[in-house]
DNA sequence: CTTAATTACTTTATACTATAAAGTTAAAAA
DNA sequence: TTTTTAACTTTATAGTATAAAGTAATTAAG
């Protein structure tokens, strides 16, 4: 890579829109998961489908609330205490964003699977 | 989700493969620039193209060696002591690995971008 | 020629945060 | 009426990302 380069592409891998919140893998299992019931999940459903601890999904859950890319609604089913999880809509406006910014890590990547070498410059070397 | 979906789908959004070590931001945005330059970046370059303040970085491919991902190379050049750093073959098929798996999350994210309800079956609601 | 500044990092102290263990509340079973 | 189960929540801890401070070597300044 020789300077002139690296003026055009400073902070070009730098992945600004990767969301902690959302990036966070257990969160991210959490987020995907409701993405693919838009009428909610309960507690332990979640629970299931995303391997986390009581403890741990509560404390995510809670972290995803109070960023307000999920909503809950507390109340009883069988009288028991049930919690339904859903995405917020801007939940779901974050999460199509932060997965336009994957894409490009994934299409970033696509250049490993290419023979070696290519759209790289050689550098030249000083020992 | 009736609870027969559940017994099929336990972990399915777990993303057990997301391994840790890549996943982490600041690392998935160093190796993502190195797979772009299989002949390796000097550590100023990835400094640049990841927005990464030296310490961090130092960290970050101390601990990318460690796994055996990023080897590095130190060297002089005009004087000054340059380190390289490029992955390791282990750290290429990881990274392909680390991102088929993220391929797996955008293609979960799509039923968002398609009518609400889809494939989703309706709760039987008591209040 | 001695001191200050720059370069290229590394080490460490701190602040953050993911996680599970322990705690809470209420219903059901024994 | 005591114990167990269910559905969570709270908190203590362990792990870790980050930047501030430190190191070593070169070059510039006075």
């Amino acid at each position: 890579m020789n300077p002139s380069d690296l003026e055009k592409t400073a902070g070009r891998y730098a992945y600004d829109g990767l969301d902690r919140i959302i990036h966070e893998k257990a969160r991210l299992s959490i987020i995907a998961s409701l993405a693919g019931y838009s009428e909610g999940l309960l507690f332990n459903e979640l629970k299931e489908l995303c391997s986390l601890t009581d403890g741990n999904l509560s404390r995510h859950l809670a972290i995803l609330q109070e960023a307000d890319l999920v909503q809950m609604w507390k109340g009883t089913r069988n009288k028991r205490p049930q919690t339904l999880a859903r995405l917020t809509e801007h939940g779901r406006r974050r999460f199509l964003e932060y997965v336009t910014r994957l894409e490009r890590v994934v299409a970033d990547a696509s250049q490993l699977t290419r023979q070696p070498e290519s759209g790289a410059t050689l550098r030249p070397r000083t020992a």
